[in-house]
DNA sequence: TTTTTTATATTGATTTTTTCAATACTTTAT
DNA sequence: ATAAAGTATTGAAAAAATCAATATAAAAAA
């Protein structure tokens, strides 16, 4: 194949000018030009393409089928160029939002509009998926931003904190403490965590440095609504995001109390991550929350 | 418009591969030929289809775009090569053949198997025209060959007679004819013809060399049915092609008898048309019937 | 950190392709 | 027969595509 899409042009205009002379002004080329090209794709096809003669140029019957498939391939060739113009601007395109499920419904609706406001010509899609497959994604361009929790292990991706948010303690109401809550505090607990691979729970882990053995020694939980129950049977304590107790999240559990942290409170990072190669890298690091 | 196909092979290699070396072995160039092929189609649409880094060759959402419609155009383009291989013999694809309605229904299952016969690979096509219509598309790449009544202006198109058909004298029982019906002894009579424009109605003026004021002095047809049904009535006589006669057309009229002309009958011809530029030209001259 | 490696970008020379202007050639019209 | 009109051909000039070599930059390794 080395033909190219002037031929196809070429080709077309002789047929609708159903003249070489005219077809030649048309593309504005010398008629010699023309002719050339028509020979060659003539050529590289090994037939004739039209029956030539001074008053009429008929096209073969190769000649109409190649017609046809010239002006469906310039057509196509003309849309892609029109796609083109409308993403001519860079950061044009959809935006693709990934967040980790603990976040997503606590935050976006926060979080969005800043999106929103900032890229105005991008169609902006979110999806939920967890801090791994968000990392994966975004490093492979199959997404663009993640809202996740940090610190973690990002690859090459560029990073931004947007704020931290504590954590508070959820405790059995029988349990008694101090007037000042620390985490020395919690090392006469049970200290119950969601299962590996939570992003969560390593927060935690890495918030309170808890040494391995007082790591869910007994039980591992696959949500918070599970530790939560379990707090509520007076199994141990656990910690929330606050974001997550603002919805009310303890209201099914009676038996549960919740406790600020003193100033030194535990904590975790919400952030933004993306690649550095990104074409809108620079806006996300300069987007205003 | 001023990319070429090769671009968009390009583009889409590197796509797949996610790289640019792996892209230019597979497409047989040099890295700097693929790298400079992509910046060019960066450069005319004004954007970035990549982002680029050692690790990750990554589709802007652009990319992504044109990408697809790479995808599109270069299918386009193998199915059209494709069609093209498949007509790559001379004489390939569809034989469009057009006869006169007066011929058609009589000697089409004659002559249409040996066009099948000699131009296996045709699909053939067969429409029904008046001669005037058939001349005009056969003349501009409509139709290939006419099946028509000869002589005719044909413009410049090539000629080529089948056979010859004499017509037959259609009159009422009641006339009385010599032993031998020559030309002269229609003077006689009162000659219907059909109206103006059909060939038929031509070929007979032609082939009996009758006068313009014995032409049509009251009466004009629009069929050969309409003819014999005034010769039953005894309005006159008119002249029938054979092969009409050999189809039983005057069993429903009892009044009617056919008569031969003698030795020196009047004729018309059957034959073909095609234009000289046809690819095919040569085979209809050799057509064999 | 520094060095090495690896992948893309750039450069300049070379080859190939494209284009044009002029003209030859062929058919159609006069 | 001659002129006119349109396509094909040709040779020179311009443009482009390609390559080999190298610069450059980023990741990986030391």
């Amino acid at each position: 194949m080395s033909y190219s899409l002037k031929h196809l042009q070429y080709l077309v205009a002789v047929a609708e000018e159903k003249s070489f002379s005219k077809a030649a002004l048309r593309c504005h080329v010398t008629q010699s030009t023309l002719s050339l090209g028509v020979q060659e794709l003539e050529r590289q096809m090994d037939l004739t393409l039209f029956e030539r003669s001074r008053k009429n140029i008929i096209p073969t019957a190769a000649g109409r089928k190649a017609i046809q498939h010239a002006v469906t391939i310039l057509s196509n060739s003309a849309s892609m160029i029109n796609d083109m113009n409308s993403l001519s601007n860079p950061g044009a395109g959809p935006l693709r939002i990934g967040a980790i499920p603990t976040i997503a419904p606590f935050y976006l609706p926060t979080i969005l509009p800043k999106f929103e406001e900032r890229f105005p010509d991008s169609d902006i899609q979110i999806s939920e998926d967890t801090t791994k497959l968000i990392i994966q994604k975004v490093s492979d361009g199959h997404m663009d931003v993640g809202i996740l929790a940090l610190p973690i292990e990002t690859g090459d991706l560029e990073t931004r904190t947007l704020f931290n948010e504590d954590f508070m303690l959820a405790a059995p109401k029988t349990a008694v403490f101090p007037k000042h809550i620390t985490l020395e505090t919690l090392d006469e607990f049970e200290i119950l965590l969601l299962r590996e691979g939570h992003c969560l729970k390593d927060h935690i882990l890495n918030a309170c440095k808890l040494p391995p053995e007082k790591q869910n020694r007994f039980f591992e939980a696959e949500s918070l609504h599970t530790l939560l129950a379990m707090v509520n049977q007076g199994y141990g304590v656990t910690l929330l995001p606050e974001m997550a107790v603002s919805s009310d999240i303890i209201k099914p559990y009676p038996n549960v109390n919740l406790h600020k942290f003193d100033a030194t409170a535990p904590s975790r990072s919400i952030g933004l991550v993306w690649r550095k190669t990104d074409v809108r890298a620079k806006r996300y690091l300069t987007l205003d929350f």
